[in-house]
DNA sequence: GGCGGACTTTGCGCTGGCGCAAACTGCCTG
DNA sequence: CAGGCAGTTTGCGCCAGCGCAAAGTCCGCC
């Protein structure tokens, strides 16, 4: 385990790594090493682009530590936040879904660190990895359907609720416990959540103002602690059975 | 080209039914042979399920004629058309996404013409398939861009500018030329537009009222018939270069 | 230690579009 | 051809949430 091989970015990557990661966690040792020895691994100081929308594919990334917000921008210069992405995903496989250019922009909402590979290595990993493909569709699948969701809340439910929602799922994927609660693992402004949930900053700034003096949440800047997750899921219409 | 093999439900399937659908064009008439032999294929009433979200994803499909509607419902009752699927597009595909139940309900807009076969031979499909994979992917890709515009119109732009969207969206995908206009193929409510939109009925029968005194759009009982594109492209708020 | 910028809070007025209600119209069925 | 139902139109009143504005608070940097 000596460092003897020169590496161009960072000492050479340790199997463990990748070894615990769903797309290759069914590979062997061996196999690992051939995939880390292909990667570039990076830093990427919080709140800046991996790839911007449109641009083409050229690699794709996995992500080790920090969150990614995919973001898309309106022709009026609106952003949306499509998704949060947490570490151990893949991210960037535009190949995955036929397209060339990527549909979306990854700006980090934290410090992070990535892996990535050229994008000509995806058919090889496909083909060459057992799960390598099955993984993937398996994120895919969970994105689309978690964008499915969001359209189904946009369009029935009330703003409160969506606000509600989008804080449950934040700290469902993102959550860390803290002795008051439930914090949202990664900065995250007033204006984030608007966007997340198609509304104002004021509108989730006095939203949040309420559950603070209800005791529902804490937050403070660019901090968001859920302390009461029950009461919420009441805000935010779930059906109880 | 002899009907001397009995078929379950219908007369022997013509090679020429899948030579033109991307998922199947690169490949050799044997193996079309091969794959109309393994398929089933039905008529459908319009307005029928075919299948209905979260029921066990036994078979997946390829649209032959007629259309498709993708909703979800919510807890509290109310329907959410996801997206349309035209003919000569594979639906129900699950296993792409990794799952084994259907994520949504397909029921059908029109009367219409589908195949299907056991999702035990989507694999086989894409292992020996050349660009089945490929191309199955690519409509995956599509939907997901597709949801992703929904996500960002619902946040972002009025109820107006949605159903202009919705209709543009509508007469690009299943557009029929008419002598006043392009028509929408297949038979759609007030009711309908509105669950894509994420509005009422009210609300969208009165934007068609107000449009067709402008002349932008005629319509009749389920049926709508778009005259001016370019105008509503306007009200839909795209930027212009 | 103080300045500036980023983030947040709060008040106020207005309005888009929803809820409700009632009437109308065309199509299908018997 | 007479209902009756499914789909559509239209009016009216109301309120959630947006736009605008201004002030307050926290943080990092010089």
């Amino acid at each position: 385990m000596t460092d003897n091989a020169p590496r161009k970015t960072l000492p050479r990557l340790d199997e463990s790594l990748l070894t615990h990661m769903p797309p290759f966690s069914r590979l062997e040792r061996r196999q690992i090493r051939e995939i880390l020895d292909q990667a570039s691994s990076r830093r990427y100081d919080a709140g800046v682009a991996v790839f911007d929308e449109g641009a083409p594919a050229e690699r794709f990334f996995m992500l080790l530590d920090g969150y990614i917000r995919v973001v898309r921008v309106t022709a009026t210069g609106e952003q949306v936040i499509a998704l949060h992405i947490p570490a151990g995903q893949l991210f960037g496989i535009a190949r995955a879904l036929g397209r060339d250019t990527y549909p979306a922009t990854a700006v980090t909402a934290a410090e992070s660190i990535a892996l990535s590979w050229p994008m000509r290595l995806w058919d090889e990993f496909v083909r060459q990895y057992d799960g390598f493909a099955t993984e993937t569709y398996k994120t895919v699948g969970q994105r689309i359907g978690e964008m499915n969701t969001r359209i189904v809340e946009m369009a029935t439910q009330q703003v409160e609720q969506r606000v509600a929602n989008a804080l449950l799922r934040l700290i469902n994927q993102t959550g860390r416990k803290v002795p008051e609660g439930i914090e949202i693992d990664f900065p995250i402004t007033r204006q984030d959540l608007s966007e997340l949930t198609g509304t104002t900053l004021h509108t989730v700034s006095r939203l949040l103002s309420g559950w603070e003096k209800q005791g529902l949440v804490k937050s403070g800047r660019k901090r968001i602690v859920v302390c009461d997750a029950h009461r919420l899921v009441v805000i935010s219409g779930a059906q109880l059975p």
